[in-house]
Parts: structure tokens; C-alpha cells; sequence
DNA sequence: GGCGGAATAG
DNA sequence: CTATTCCGCC
């Protein structure tokens, strides 16, 4: 089925090479392995099976082996490879499967799907297990195409940080390895090499991708059943372009005026701050591929992993809907990848149905709307936000936004945070409860947890938000408290992972109109506890306007808050093994301050310590994946 | 086989 | 930090 090259997963190249790996400028294992798992060459020695992203070492001498002259360490053997291996379990970018030797399976929520929606690890073939990307294309495409305005020139715009690293990247190339030219590494390498080099401006591309964007992009976008459409005739926005209004940087290039430009430029690769809008709208543009195929796979992907790996449903909740539809469509065959991403298809996008799959599924349904599924611009970088008075600053921005709706909000927010003291920076909630939520999340591991997984598929759908604030927390530290067996309920276990918090969000709320989008727990959560809160939980569709505006910003808020979150989480992660939830607890105000101080490099005090402590309701982190993924794309190979 | 602690290298 | 080494334990 595919070509050797198609068959492989195709990750962005920058996947493979990224520079930004945290430690070690080297190629880490995990990249090394996805590598392998892309070539067909070395398909007898490692390959996709089983589930979504799990694989089995057929030969793990061998794999070790090549490992091993990668790394110039003749000594490597499958033990110690395991090893570190092992190492990523915590992490979370693996994960063992029990039960079958040799055989792990990739978190791709975090290293791939969110981070590059269209990636396509290959067509064909690829198992199940490979991960379930979509994309026409072979590889990942960023259409950069962009509808209308989009972005095309969204590269630049990008954010420096990003940017630059990108840029540096392809300057370099691949970089290569070890001469001692173990089959591995010429081969790999070459493959790669060649191809990255090859496209000039699209490997840009790709390069920019990977981080934010994709991800951000999808959870922007919102079903939009009814709600959205009626409440507004389609925001001008744009079929085509989903993002184009947004406020952000636009292709023009517009950056926020309100980022922080420190904020802004972190350049690191870690994605300090992805949060931002400035970097996802960027993203959108020029990545996010309007095209309905596209459009399709991703989400059905994403479903799946979803389903499959936990990834937040918040994306999905926002969209009950979903399913992707699948009104008719035909075309059977995938658009023809090869030609790397760039194609643009324009595509209308909304015109077409992204249902359609070829494995799949039809569990498409058909709507006799074309598309459900509206984009938005981004809101707003919390940065932005932040930075700004914050609240001033947010409004405006959010009015720039496309949805100039939301500007609404902001005053919403100041009352939020008005409640506790107004520090620098204006996600109160988000913060706190991504902080949560991290927490929560990385406690949890996937192995034991993995059952989760299954019942995730479920929960995530079903259940309801009933988390009052402090409500998780109270799970959390009960959970951390069990020693054992984590037949806790689903969502009690704190130990579910990331994608707990998308416990809470699902919402309660009618499928219709929260899936418009327009339902966004976070407030709502907040208030849910009370008695009767505007939005009631289970009463979305009602409401008015001006709430679902203020929801919607404040989803706008959390996304950008999860962005943070994620790298707190990814820190989190680490440091979290062993803690205890008085502990945690701690850390997480320290995080926090991290994040907020922005990318936690550096930062200004973190403050608001204080806000965080409350458990407010979590949400997703989805976008830790991504962060995680930027973060550690590193791979370099350096020669020995 | 698999796990994970500990020490350590880079 | 990540990975490598070693190693004891299940």
C-alpha cells in the first residue's frame, strides 16, 4: 500500500528533528523509534500493531542495535533500550501494553495527534496502530492554503519563536549522525533528509505546524449546530476561512498587538507559550487545512484518540456533533498525498463533508447541513489578556477577534477575577483549574489506568460536569490516597490522566446547542455549584446571547489557559510521581506561577497562588500533548 | 519479560 | 534533561 515512504508514518519532519529536545539536543528514543516505525525497511524489525499507536519490537536485539549506533553506544541492547523506554512511561509518551511482549504503544495524543492533526502516518496499511492520522495527504499537510485570508503567509506571522526554530531547523537540515553509517541512521536519515530538504517553503510549513496549531485550531472550532448558526448568520466569517477574522495575527501579521512580546517571542521550543492566539492563529492559517477531507480525518482521528488515548473530549464535547459527518462523499480515494502538503485545496471547506473514511466508518451520519462545524478565531492569547491590563487588554482583543462577541466576556472575567485578587493575570479560572487538572492528570498513568481508556470513551461522552470545584479536588486527593487499585470510578481516579479533566467538561448540556460551541463549562462549571446559574449546566440551549458569548470567551480563555496548562503539566508530569496531594497541591501553585509567568521561564511573580488553590473545575489539557510534543520533539542526531 | 531505583554520563 | 548502566525484584 503505500510507498515505503507513504507507508511510514509521515511525521513532519520536525518531528523527527526537532531541535527544541529539552535535555538532550540528541535524538530522543521516541523519535527514533517513530523512525523506524515510518520506514518500511525495518518493518521486521519494529512495526504498527495492535491498537492505535502500538507497536512491537519484533527484534529487539536488532531495534536496540540500531538504536545503539545511532547513539554511538555499541553497547545498547534491548535492556537498557527498555529502560528508557520505561522512562517514557511517566511521561506518558509510552506506554506498555501489557500482556504483549515487546509491544508498547505511543501516547500520540500527546506526541501527534493534537500536534499535527494532518499528519498522516501513512497511509495505507498502516495498521490500526499506527496512529490514527488522517490526512489525505501522505504526509502532513498543512494546506496552506488557506482560505481566504488565511494565512498563507501565516508562516511569518508565526511566532518568532517558532519561527526561528523552524528556520533554523531547515537550515541545518538533518542533521546527522553518526558516521559510523550504520545502515540506521544513513537510511533514516536520508529518507527524511531528502524529503525535508526538498521542499523549500512547505517544509516551513511544516515545521511551523506541529506546535499549536493544529490543535489549536480544531478545539477552536465549534459545531455548530443550531446555536451558532442561528445566532448569527454565519458570522461572516467565513466559511472559508475559519480562522480569517481572527483577531490575531493574522496573516497580516498582526500579532496581537497585545502579546507580550516576550511572551510572544518565547521562542523556545517548548512552546512557552502556545497559548497565545498569536501562535495559533497563525497556525490555522497556514496550516489548518480547511479542507473538508481533512477536516474529516483529523476529527475522526482525533475521535479516535479520543476514544483511544484520552485526549481531551473537551474538543470533542464542544462538539457533540462530531461525528463527522459525512454527508455523502465519495471520494474514496485519499487527494493525492504524495504532493506533500502544500497543495491547497481550497477548499471550501465547509462545503464539503469530512465524513468519509476509508476505514471507517460510516458512522457518519449525515446532516443535511454541509458543516456543522464552524471555526473560530482563536480568542485571544490569555497573554494578551494578561498582558494588558489584563482585562482591558482582553476585551479589545477579543473584539478584535472574529467573534467580536466575545467582548462581552470580559467583563465577565473581571468579575471573576475580581473575586480574588486581581493579579497579573486574568485566567483566574483557568488557571486554577488547569492547575488542577494537571495535577490530576499527571498523576495518572495510562497502563494501569488504561482501562480508563475504554471507560473514558464513554465518560468522556457521558458524563456529565458535575464537578463543583472543589469536587475534584476532593477526588484527587482521595485518589492519590489509594494505594491501589484504581477501581476508583473513572473519574474519581485521579490517575485518569490528562484527559480527565475532560471529565469535566463534558457538559451537561443538550447536545444541540452546547454543541454549538457555545457551551463552555467554564463558567458554567463555576457557577453550577450553585444553584441556579444562569447557564445551568443542563440548560444551555436557552441561553441568551450574551452568554453564550461570555461562554464561549471564556472557552476561548480556557483553551488558551490549557495551553499553559500544558506545559505545567509536562513539568507536572515529572514532578509529579510521587507527590502526595498536600503536596501537589503545592506544586501546583509553583506551576502555576511558572505559567503564568509565562512559559514559565522566567517570569514575573507568580502571583496567584492564591487563585489557584481553589480545585476549580478542570478541564483538558489536550494541548499538553502538544506542548509535550514540542518540547521534546527533539531529534537531532548528532553525530557520535 | 518487565519494572523501576540509583548512579551517572553527556 | 534524557539516556545509559547496573541491578534487584516480580
Amino acid at each position: 500500500m503505500k510507498t515505503p515512504a507513504d507507508s511510514g508514518f509521515a511525521f513532519p519532519d520536525w518531528a523527527y528533528k526537532p531541535e527544541s529536545s529539552p535535555g538532550s539536543r540528541q535524538i530522543q528514543l521516541w523519535h527514533f523509534i517513530l523512525e523506524l516505525l515510518r520506514k518500511e525497511e525495518y518493518h521486521d524489525v519494529i512495526a504498527w500493531q495492535g491498537d492505535y499507536g502500538e507497536f512491537v519490537i519484533k527484534d529487539p536485539d536488532e531495534v536496540a542495535r540500531l538504536w545503539g549506533a545511532r547513539k554511538c553506544k555499541p553497547q545498547m541492547n534491548y535492556d537498557k533500550l527498555s529502560r528508557a523506554l520505561r522512562y517514557y512511561y511517566n511521561k506518558r509518551i509510552l506506554h506498555k501494553t501489557k500482556g504483549k511482549r515487546f509491544t508498547y504503544k505511543f501516547n500520540f495524543n500527546k506526541l501527534v495527534l493534537v500536534n499535527y492533526p494532518f499528519i498522516d502516518m501513512g497511509s495505507g496499511r498502516v495498521p490500526q496502530s499506527a496512529p490514527p492520522v488522517p490526512t489525505g495527504g501522505n504526509h502532513f499537510r498543512f494546506p496552506p492554503s488557506t482560505p481566504s485570508e488565511v494565512l498563507s503567509s501565516s508562516e511569518e506571522l508565526r511566532s518568532p519563536g517558532m519561527f526561528s526554530s523552524v528556520a533554523r531547523r531547515m537550515a541545518r537540515g538533518s542533521v546527522s549522525d553518526c558516521s559510523d553509517g550504520t545502515s540506521t541512521n544513513s537510511e533514516l536519515e536520508e529518507a527524511m533528509g531528502a524529503r525535508e530538504r526538498g521542499m523549500g517553503p512547505e517544509r516551513a510549513y511544516r515545521g511551523l505546524l506541529p506546535p499549536r496549531l493544529p490543535h489549536d485550531s480544531f478545539f477552536r472550532v465549534y459545531p455548530n449546530p443550531a446555536g451558532l448558526a442561528r445566532h448569527g448568520p454565519r458570522v461572516h466569517p467565513e466559511p472559508l476561512s475559519p480562522f480569517p477574522v481572527s483577531p490575531l495575527p493574522g496573516p497580516g501579521g498582526l500579532l496581537a498587538p497585545t502579546l507580550s512580546p516576550a511572551l510572544s517571542m518565547t521562542p523556545t521550543p517548548h512552546l512557552p507559550y502556545t497559548p497565545s492566539p498569536s501562535l495559533s492563529s497563525p497556525m490555522l492559517g497556514s496550516h489548518f487545512s480547511f479542507n473538508p477531507e481533512d477536516m474529516k480525518h483529523y476529527l475522526q482521528a482525533h475521535t479516535q484518540s479520543v476514544y483511544n488515548y484520552h485526549l481531551s473530549p473537551r474538543a470533542f464535547l464542544h462538539y457533540p456533533n462530531i461525528i463527522i459527518p459525512q454527508p455523502h462523499r465519495p471520494t474514496p480515494e485519499k487527494p493525492a498525498a504524495h504532493h506533500l502538503h502544500g497543495q491547497q485545496q481550497h477548499p471550501s471547506p465547509f462545503s464539503h463533508s469530512l465524513g468519509q473514511q476509508p476505514g471507517g466508518g460510516e458512522e457518519g451520519q449525515q446532516h443535511p447541513s454541509p458543516f456543522k462545524f464552524k471555526l473560530q478565531p482563536p480568542p485571544l492569547g490569555r497573554k494578551q489578556r494578561e498582558s494588558g491590563s489584563s482585562l482591558a487588554a482582553a476585551s479589545s482583543s477579543s473584539s478584535s477577534s472574529q467573534s467580536s462577541s466575545f467582548t462581552g466576556s470580559s467583563q465577565k472575567i473581571n468579575s471573576a477575577l475580581s473575586a480574588g485578587p486581581p493579579k497579573i493575570k486574568v485566567e483566574p479560572i483557568s488557571d486554577i483549574e488547569s492547575e488542577e487538572e494537571v495535577e490530576v492528570t499527571d498523576i495518572s498513568d495510562e497502563d494501569e489506568l488504561n482501562h480508563i481508556d475504554e471507560d473514558d470513551e464513554g465518560d468522556i461522552f457521558t458524563r456529565t460536569a458535575r464537578h463543583h470545584p472543589h469536587h475534584q479536588l476532593n477526588n484527587h486527593l482521595r485518589a492519590n490516597g489509594n494505594g491501589s487499585s484504581h477501581s476508583a470510578p473513572p473519574h474519581a481516579n485521579p490517575d485518569d490522566d490528562p484527559d480527565d479533566d475532560e471529565e469535566v467538561f463534558k457538559t451537561p448540556a443538550t447536545p444541540s446547542l452546547s454543541s454549538a460551541g457555545l457551551a463552555f463549562p467554564l463558567i458554567n462549571l463555576k457557577s453550577e455549584p450553585g444553584q441556579a446559574a444562569p447557564i445551568s449546566p443542563g440548560g444551555t440551549r436557552c441561553i441568551p446571547l450574551k452568554l453564550r458569548f461570555k461562554r464561549r470567551w471564556s472557552e476561548d480563555q480556557k483553551m488558551e489557559a490549557d495551553g499553559e496548562r500544558d506545559e505545567a503539566e509536562d513539568k507536572k508530569v515529572r514532578a509529579n510521581g510521587e507527590e502526595e496531594v498536600g503536596g501537589k497541591r503545592e506544586e501546583v501553585g509553583r506551576r502555576v506561577g511558572e505559567v503564568e509567568n509565562g512559559g514559565g521561564r522566567e517570569g514575573a511573580g507568580g502571583v496567584i497562588l492564591g487563585l489557584m488553590l481553589p480545585p476549580p473545575p478542570t478541564q483538558r489539557r489536550a494541548s499538553s500533548e502538544l506542548q509535550r510534543a514540542t518540547a521534546q520533539l527533539s531529534l537531532e542526531n548528532t553525530g557520535c
